[in-house]
DNA sequence: TAGATTGTTAATCGATTAACAATC
DNA sequence: TAGATTGTTAATCGATTAACAATC
């Protein structure tokens, strides 16, 4: 229970973790127990409750833990228990997809503001939000005190696109495009690559 | 180099190799080495040489890896060296994104065939391909011979969605539903869900 | 109380890394 | 040849799992 320097691969689960939490919690069960977690997420049970006694412990012996106070528990934990501004840059297929997305805001994550470096573009509104000019990135993430951006332009200016929220003092980068990104070690980043899950799982087909 | 069951995190890391032999090709280059790759995707070179080492020697001492050849034994080691139809469940706007997206298609992942339970949608066209009702699902994936499913439905209905994916021999699956599905063992899934990798991010924010 | 399930320890298992002989 | 880099072994590191005392 001592702040030991919590593994990044149990950061991880906890996000599957609230997942699963969220959906008993729908089907109107109260208690859970990691047996019953584990079962449906295909984890072992001891592991579900190792990842949890990084951070205290949220069970009660017999009866296993409350969905609602864990809910919340990890929430706090992962700080999704509050809203995130966001920005958007790059708006073709892609960027106009994840803008349409209501999946982010369910989750209290919120595209505040969208940038594209097509002039065509600047000036149009995607769900309300006005297209900026990339040149007004600087000016947006420093007022509104952004540190969380999504990339979804082509790979090819990707990585000069996450220099510049670097720079800017973005500290997370979800990333659309087909590229590992090099950025300092304190900023963090995650990649969305479809195709890359779908080569993973060919290996193992015919 | 015998065929003694290859780690998934190995073959999880094959396409990650792919896509960086693929950037490099573009650039120009002709030759590299495990610590240049290594030192693009910020893994050890000692790794990238042992990952290598369960399907063969690709290399030469002293000069490396052909970038070209390296590319064509990886795309075969992931049976990606060919082309793969798909088919896409679910046509809400998430399933339309993915319809319109040219990154599958690119990499030889053909979407054949879309389905929607919604009469509404059933006989539109999408890129060409016309959306068919679910009834038909069995009939298009034996007759096509089709291995790999894209399950783009709402959370609630893409359990049974799996089931019936299984059912009619799909493969491998790639899950955009947020809810980790249950499926027989040599049925593959794999996971799509941005908000949790924005989620895992925000453990390290503030 | 008896049954169930937690939190935690210790053992096991597996993955990463450092080092180096082989060789281009 | 001299320099560079591979493929592989052995050592290290870290993650998972089994087991169980504690306790609701």
């Amino acid at each position: 229970m001592a702040t030991t320097e919590v593994p990044d691969i149990v950061i991880g689960r906890l996000p599957i973790y609230l997942r699963a939490l969220s959906l008993l919690h729908q089907e109107g069960y109260e208690f859970t127990s990691s047996q019953e977690l584990g079962q449906r997420l295909g984890i072992g049970s001891a592991q579900i409750r190792k990842d949890l006694s990084f951070f205290g412990e949220f069970g009660k012996q017999g009866t296993g833990y409350e969905i609602k106070y864990l809910q919340d528990q990890i929430s706090k934990i992962l700080h999704v228990d509050r809203d995130w501004p966001v920005v958007l840059v790059g708006l073709g297929d892609l960027g106009q997809a994840i803008a349409n997305y209501a999946g982010f805001a369910s989750k209290r994550f919120h595209i505040e503001a969208i940038f594209d470096s097509d002039l065509v573009k600047v000036g149009q509104s995607v769900k309300g939000t006005i297209v900026q000019d990339i040149k007004n990135l600087s000016d947006v993430i420093s007022n509104q005190k952004i540190q969380i951006a999504i990339i979804a332009t082509p790979a090819v200016v990707a990585q000069e696109v996450a220099d510049k929220l670097v720079e800017c003092g973005i500290r997370a980068i979800l990333n659309y495009a087909p590229i590992t990104l090099t950025v300092p070690e304190d900023v963090h980043v995650q990649y969305i690559d479809p195709v890359m899950h779908l080569q993973r799982m060919t290996y193992y087909l015919i």
